[in-house]
DNA sequence: TAATAATTTTTCTCTTATTTACATTGATAA
DNA sequence: TTATCAATGTAAATAAGAGAAAAATTATTA
């Protein structure tokens, strides 16, 4: 009885999936076919009916899915039914723009320190938080238990901040920062750089500007 | 002599390796082995080999890589050697920091045009740009001849808005919405969404918080 | 100058991911 | 109640990608 690893591209397609289902039942429909839910994503109906197999059968042949009980299974995969504790690290434009958003709340997600080097923001407030000296971060991250942290510190100290949320106990890093985090195998690091993906897209772009 | 067809995921890595290649020269390096770059970018040495061997042999054997050389090929290859301008739609917190981010000038990008439905924020500069009605977006986008579009409104906006773009000739969408895009076939859309990407690490924390 | 060591390039193999195909199930209508 | 239709779940086939191994090239050292 091998216990089945699921692959990391069937996870990272599920908050994908479950975005979509949302929109839909925001809609007021109440039932999808991995078809008509292929069409809205841009994907394959059968790639979402493997995918869901991966951890049971969620459907009714000849029907469908229930988009209400299909949300509610995904969201008990991907741990969504809680909140969680996220720590922003680097209250520059981004770091601000991102504790502000409004997305986070309605989707479980909380934003509950924010620190900066800079004495002068430390201690002005962001939406609800109040930027803190990053002196203390460590103890207040270890304090509250939090596990995730976006770090939108500029490229010089993102390594050393890296390194310091490791060592605070997170385990997962949002990486906005355009270097290339060294971390633990067991700290799981995404990294987003609106760059990379301009700069793939120009590739297609060939001499079209 | 059948026209090779370079894998996505193969160039979506190049800019990856460019940035970390630029790190590099930065430090005062000339070369770079595979191997050393694969330790830097916790990727393997096969790898890297294989995907610069799409575009031919840029190493020298026994050596390894001209850092120079090769961050000049990989510009070459994914047309960054020229200033690419760029749209940005929707001048919230997010559209307004992306705007003035200043990684973008030094990698050859350069925001062109920013534009928003407020009269209120409308006529208000934003770095060195100034916030424009989304009203002459399409005129002033074809004028100007870009191609490309950071997309930052509200999601119940996006859709309508993307469909503007696509009017206006645009063809490349870098989606900061919440919602998935519908677009034609040939028009390139890469979504940003940090919500997605912290639900699939939560899948991994399992009860860890 | 010849031998050795380093590292690329290329080819081959293996693994992973996607697609196809179909048997099965449940719903609907005659 | 039976036949038909729609759509899932899964097994099998195909395709794509990654990794390993072999061959080739360059630099260095004896």
């Amino acid at each position: 009885m091998a216990e089945e690893v699921v692959p990391d591209v069937v996870i990272s397609r599920l908050p994908w999936y479950l975005q979509t289902l949302n929109q839909l039942a925001r809609q007021g429909m109440h039932t999808v076919s991995s078809q008509m839910l292929a069409e809205r994503l841009g994907s394959t109906a059968a790639q979402i009916r493997k995918d869901l197999s991966y951890f049971g059968g969620f459907g009714k042949q000849g029907t469908g899915y229930s988009i209400y009980y299909l949300i509610e299974q995904l969201q008990k995969i991907l741990n969504l039914d809680r909140v969680w504790q996220v720590v922003v690290v680097g209250a520059g434009d981004l770091g601000r723009a991102l504790t502000r958003y409004q997305g986070f709340a309605s989707r479980g997600i909380e934003i509950g320190l924010l620190f900066d080097v800079d004495p002068k923001v430390i201690g002005t407030p962001v939406g609800s938080v109040i930027v803190e000296d990053v002196a203390n971060m460590a103890a207040e991250i270890r304090e509250k238990g939090i596990k995730i942290a976006i770090l939108t510190v500029p490229a010089q100290a993102a390594q050393q901040t890296a390194d310091q949320l490791v060592a605070a106990g997170i385990e997962s890093i949002l990486n906005y920062a355009p270097i290339t985090l060294i971390t633990p195998e067991n700290v799981h690091v995404q990294h987003i750089d609106p760059v990379l993906h301009l700069q793939r897209m120009m590739y297609y772009l060939g001499d079209k500007q």
